[in-house]
RNA sequence: GGGCGGUUAGCUCAGUUGGUUAGAGCGUUGCGUUGACAUCGCAAAGGUCGUAGGUUCGAGUCCUAUACCGCCCA
């Protein structure tokens, strides 16, 4: 690349191609220290992330941009400060999502998986995996992911299999698997168990049935008139699966009735009337039916009394042969032939408009129905406890800190966690039934014959596992456990997991509870969650919304590094991110910026003469520049220790921009054409400035800075390699050190105060300038006076004159002035008065009224400051903190003695 | 019902050991382009930091209560 050709606006589109795939073939992702290479060092502590694995049906998404932007910039910044670092990527298989995908690529064929049969079925679904597993990962790529693609993994791979059934068979052994009926979340459409997190409630409008629940006839005492208790339900078809009627204990209504039978409408079975404290007398008729088959809180009821379960619905959700006439109907449709039987033989008692809470499943919304069911589960008891003391005992740290509230609770609510799904795709569950002896042989490898009878007879349970099985082992089965591998011996426990808040749960508290369980030791010490991010609006992005943005299509328009810095640095921990195109597009500008900068400094280097004669003599400028780069690197050091990453990045922008492009660069372009060593030490300081900018700027925007720094080097190396970091030059950004912070030295402070007199000067200036009207370009004359600044100011007058536009000419910095100048305006700036002349610009009342205008306000500090001065502030605020009121009371003192005697004269 | 978060400029949001004149981006208004950058520059207008109390010399920041919005769990 000609060094003198760089273009006029930074070119994203081949920037990034190029770079990232520079990056990838000189392996600058792997890891600095790797037991898989010789002068491997066991003693050095790496960083390590095991990427939240996406789906391997996913189209890249902005929650795969955040976590990979997020992950990326820990990655960089640990890589950059000589860590060894490791970023293990992969893709789960996704079980439900998956299979539907190539059901649906058989519907089109007119086949269903019942008709190819299972094997043929796998056959086809890895198939597609093939084709289409790759597009996710190469769309993770574009973000600029710098993970270690060789140590890539998938769910379903042959490591990660063995490990899944390693981790099953082991938790057996432990007992902490048990197989058999219980009431879980059922999805009709789908006709597997979906998990309880996966169901969402919803309120929907629906209706309240109030219906009798007539007593057995037989047991009419004499003199009772009561003939029937009335019961409400918001879901009649339930009835069929009745099996009690429950009252309050203490409920005088419903106190005589309790033990006495009643019959189930049309079913005619009899049923008892129990007691429970459970049910609540205000709703409905204070009177409860109990269906232990199709409630998750009727059945602990059912549990506790005893009760029968009866199961009235199929696996389609279809009235099966305990509902009598209605069987072969679907539920909703029973619902209503039910009623109007029951409103035949003069049940019904009213209908009442109700709010439901409707469970519905997160994928496409169908109804989930709560069932009796043979499945596998894992007693989650023993693992919640020790999930719950790793993060008790500080072991590992969830930030933000408030989501450990979050996850106490969560697991101190745990319910066992039912692992099977009917599906194809996924785990198999490892497990034999024996036709012969009926028992279950459970195995590391295929068993031939039954454990316990030796039959061959057996077969294999058709079940799969929850695709968060596997997943939950995703820390260490990644590095090859149950194996111990060396990666696994140097890699692990893990870093930091990074990852939003929404998966908490399901992902990242049992990682931590399989992580404890199969290794003994944390799978991370540190968990990161970010938000959701949201439409500009902070409207929940959607298809149906029509508001989805799509991050490949931000990219094409505006750069990865754009979209990344816009996603790092406009989030905080745990808060969701509203985002809106304008604020990539702010940020591309932000990268072209940068690139514009650079092509600056490189252009410097090129002016500047090859080498200095003598010792630096630093401006000013140089020495403030250099003063606010040390402060703003040890800003961003202490804001990334504490995760406020983004805080940070919107720190190193406004430097940029608002500092060293604003100022810094305006007044090198004086320093420059004085030539000499002053063009030599001012390249020299550009290069050092721009070059640290880089390095802080490149976990957030690693291509532009990356291909801007290769520019910059080569400027340097060619033109003059004096310019070049002490250390010299890394072989590339990504691998180059991260600026260490050093403590303030005891300059910097005055030369920023200094510096901060020239710049309120030049804004002053430029402002009255432009409430004037007087035109950018016309530069005018001016005389500044103040006693004690006059060396700085006369040192600075160069500067001033050109960032103010003055006639440098005419400009005049004198200590004091005996008698105002004839037809001039005065502008107070603290200690510094600044005389410009009115040559007929401005009107002399309005000058007037801008002065009292001042006066006024300066007035109302003084008054201010003296009276938090007299107060108990004086007294106990520490010292410092006073003085530096006092000074301010005696600048604003300063400011209306001159602006008195300038409205005097 | 329990828990959490939010409420700061027209819009979207920063503001993490409390330090005394509250910031950014976008939008609006005015002015300005032949060498780093119009993907830009220089300026301006715009805020009783949800409300009410409290702690403190000092509160956007800490405490209590409360309103509204949102999320999670049941």
């Amino acid at each position: 690349m000609a060094e003198h050709s760089l273009p006029k606006a930074y070119d994203f589109v081949t920037t990034e191609q190029n770079i990232y795939s520079w990056w990838e073939t000189k392996g600058f992702f792997k890891p600095s220290n790797d037991p898989q290479k010789p002068g491997f060092d066991a003693k050095k502590k790496p960083f390590v992330i095991s990427i939240p694995p996406a789906n391997v049906t996913g189209e890249l998404h902005l929650g795969h941009a955040m976590f990979v932007s997020m992950e990326d910039l820990m990655i960089r910044y640990h890589r950059m400060k000589g860590i060894p670092t490791l970023w293990v990527p992969g893709i789960d298989h996704a079980g439900i999502a998956t299979q539907l995908q190539v059901e649906k690529a058989l519907a089109k064929e007119n086949l269903t998986r019942e008709q190819i049969g299972r094997e043929e079925f796998l056959r086809r679904t890895w198939a597609w995996k093939e084709k289409y597993g790759g597009i996710i990962t190469s769309q993770i790529r574009r973000l600029g992911a710098s993970c270690d693609w060789d140590r890539e993994r998938f769910t379903m791979d042959e490591g990660l299999s063995h490990a899944v059934r390693e981790a099953f068979v082991r938790l057996y052994e432990r007992g902490l698997i048990y197989r058999g009926p219980r009431l879980i979340n059922w999805s009709p459409g789908l006709k597997t168990a979906v998990s309880d997190l996966e169901v969402e409630y919803s309120e929907e409008p629906g209706k309240l049935y109030y219906f009798k629940y007539m007593f057995a006839s037989e047991e009419m005492p004499p003199g009772d008139n009561m003939d029937y208790i009335s019961v409400a339900t918001t879901r009649p078809e339930t009835i069929l699966g009745d099996t009690a009627v429950a009252v309050h204990p203490d409920d005088p209504r419903y106190q005589r009735f309790i033990g006495r039978k009643v019959v189930v409408p049309i079913l005619n079975r009899r049923i008892p009337v129990i007691a429970d404290p459970y049910v609540d007398r205000e709703f409905g008729t204070g009177a409860l039916k109990i269906t232990p088959g199709h409630d998750p809180n009727d059945f602990a009821i059912g549990e506790k009394h005893n009760l029968e379960v009866i199961s009235v619905l199929d696996e389609s959700a279809r009235v099966n042969q305990n509902g009598g006439p209605y069987k072969g109907q679907d539920r909703f449709e029973a619902r209503i032939n039910l009623w109007e039987d029951m409103r035949k033989a003069g049940l019904v008692i009213k209908e009442e408009p109700y709010t439901l809470n409707v469970p519905r499943s997160q994928r496409g919304g169908e109804i989930v129905e709560p069932m009796v069911s043979t499945q596998w589960f894992v007693s989650i008891q023993p693992l919640a406890e020790a999930a719950l003391e790793a993060v008790r005992d500080g072991r590992i740290r969830i930030v933000p800190e408030r989501f450990t509230k979050v996850y106490y609770n969560w697991l101190e609510n745990i319910q066992d966690w039912c692992i099977s799904r009917q599906l194809w795709w996924g785990h198999r569950i490892p497990v034999w039934h024996c036709a012969d002896c009926g028992k279950m042989t459970v195995s590391r490898q295929d068993p031939t014959e039954c454990s316990h009878c030796q039959s061959s007879n057996i077969e294999q349970d058709p079940d799969v596992l929850d695709t968060w099985f596997s997943s939950g082992l995703w820390p260490f089965s990644t590095l090859g456990w149950p194996d111990s591998t060396p990666d696994l011996e140097y890699f692990y426990p893990t870093s930091t997991m990074e990852t939003g808040y929404d998966i908490l749960f399901f992902w990242v508290a049992r990682m931590i509870m399989m992580g404890l369980e199969f290794t003994g030791d944390i799978p991370f010490d540190t968990i990161y969650l970010h938000g959701l991010i949201r439409d500009a609006n902070g409207r929940k992005m959607s298809k149906s919304y029509g508001n989805v943005i799509d991050p490949l299509v931000v990219m094409n328009e505006m750069g990865t590094d754009a979209l990344r810095f816009t996603l790092l640095v406009g989030s905080t921990p745990g808060n969701d991110l509203n985002l809106s195109l304008k604020k990539v597009e702010a940020n591309r500008n932000f990268a072209n910026k940068i690139w514009n900068a650079g092509r600056f400094v490189i252009n410097a280097i090129q002016q500047s003469p090859p080498k200095a004669i003598s010792e630096p003599e630093w401006t000013l400028a140089d020495s403030w520049i250099w003063a606010r780069i040390q402060s703003l690197v040890r800003d961003v050091e202490r804001l990334f220790q504490s995760y406020q990453y983004g805080e940070a990045g919107r720190q190193i922008y406004e430097f940029f921009w608002g500092e060293f492009a604003d100022w810094y660069v305006e007044i090198a372009k004086l320093q420059l054409a004085e030539g000499g060593d002053r063009a030599y030490y001012t390249a020299y300081t550009l290069v050092r400035v721009l070059d640290t900018c880089l390095r802080l700027l490149h976990p957030f925007t690693p291509f532009v800075t990356e291909a801007l720094w290769g520019h910059l080097k080569e400027a340097c190396l060619a033109h003059s390699p004096g310019l070049s970091p002490k250390n010299g030059w890394e072989n590339a950004l990504i691998v180059a050190g991260w600026p260490e912070p050093c403590p303030q030295e005891s300059w910097e402070k005055e030369k920023i105060q200094d510096f901060t007199i020239i710049q309120d000067i030049v804004r002053t200036i430029r402002n009255w300038r432009s409430e004037n009207g007087v035109t950018p370009g016309k530069r005018i004359p001016a005389t500044l006076v103040s006693k004690n600044y006059e060396d700085i100011l006369k040192t600075q007058s160069k500067a001033i004159a050109t960032l103010a536009s003055l006639d440098y000419e005419n400009l005049n910095i004198i200590p004091s002035l005996a008698e105002k100048p004839e037809d001039s305006v005065a502008l107070v700036i603290g200690l510094v008065e600044v005389y410009l002349p009115l040559a007929g610009l401005v009107d002399l009342e309005g000058e007037r009224r801008r002065l009292l205008k001042e006066l006024q306000e300066t007035e109302n500090q003084i008054l201010r400051l003296e009276q938090l001065l007299s107060g108990a502030f004086a007294q106990k605020a520490p010292p410092a903190i006073v003085q530096k009121e006092r000074d301010k009371l005696a600048a604003f003192m300063d400011t209306k003695e001159k602006i008195t005697n300038q409205l005097k004269g």
